[in-house]
DNA sequence: TATATTTAAGACATAAGACTCTTTATTCTT
DNA sequence: AAGAATAAAGAGTCTTATGTCTTAAATATA
């Protein structure tokens, strides 16, 4: 898997916080909820984005989590460095312990093409940008099977 | 991580392997000891691609294992997918259970075009042409602090 | 045939990731 | 001030990946 599940579920969630930012907060609970996923997990996950400053967070009543900047300055990739680290868009392909181009892997020139790639999408891809597709092209943020929690 | 760390072994297995192809059968204690792996594990790990006809494998004295084919028909994608499945290469990059253009999630537009590359550059990339380069430009395929180990 | 060498197989152990639960702290509403 | 709603924090559990160990099977050599 190239994200951990943690990472899937923090962009899911940030995905459906933006599609929500008319309101102040948008509570935990309704975000796992609709995007199926355990309340519990899900608050760890966030509280990490809220400690990274991605995330506003409020409690009591009206209260819940917000993005800390408009969505149209908060990348993917931000979001993958937030929870993964930055491994994935500097670690070695074949898992040793430094990736560079004066000691490189036998895989290093085919990885860092690829890599640099990904890395550039992720960085230019936006929450904003994200949540317009989805509202405009009905992209999917769950499973189709619990589709419907997405309303 | 893009692999796992079975994968990253069992390519650097099968690298080590086809630098060495001018023997008969080379000894998986042999391949441990030179990558600063564990036998047990890399055992394990050669097991695999033996039963996918990627390697052969003889017991005894003189014994050990080689590639089943030519070290220019065998892909770096053929290892990755025996070890770690296709996932990689079909699967959603938010961890949704399916993948497709008929109901993409909200990453797969950019995701796939990097995962169609990444696809395309492992399918291509032979154990013959990467061990061409090891020779001739001496990549590592272990650690730098245990480089020695790879002679 | 006896012994050494090597892979195969499977049980076992450890570590990390994923998830759950309980308690505490903060804020709103009444 | 009291109670309800919500996130924060941390302990605990479950699952999967990683790694270890022991025994069995096959083969060569003497
Ligand atoms: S050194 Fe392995 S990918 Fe760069
Ligand atoms: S549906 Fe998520 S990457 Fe294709």
């Amino acid at each position: 898997m190239i994200l951990s599940k943690t990472c899937d579920h923090a962009i899911r969630a940030t995905l459906y916080v933006a599609l929500h930012q008319e309101r102040n907060y948008v509570p935990i609970r309704e975000i796992s909820e609709h995007l199926g996923l355990s309340f519990h997990f899900l608050t760890k996950i966030l509280q990490v984005l809220t400690q990274q400053k991605i995330m506003n967070s409020f409690k009591g009543p009206n209260g819940g989590v917000s993005l800390a900047r408009p969505a149209q300055t908060i990348s993917i990739k931000e979001i993958v460095v937030a929870i993964d680290g930055k491994g994935l868009f500097a670690g070695c392909m074949l898992g040793l312990d430094t990736c560079s181009d004066e000691h490189p892997c036998p895989l290093h020139q085919q990885w860092t093409v690829v890599r640099d790639q990904l890395e550039a999408v992720f960085a230019q891809t936006t929450l904003a940008y994200l949540a317009d597709r989805i509202r405009n092209e009905g992209l999917r943020l769950a499973n189709l099977d619990a589709s419907s929690l997405v309303s």
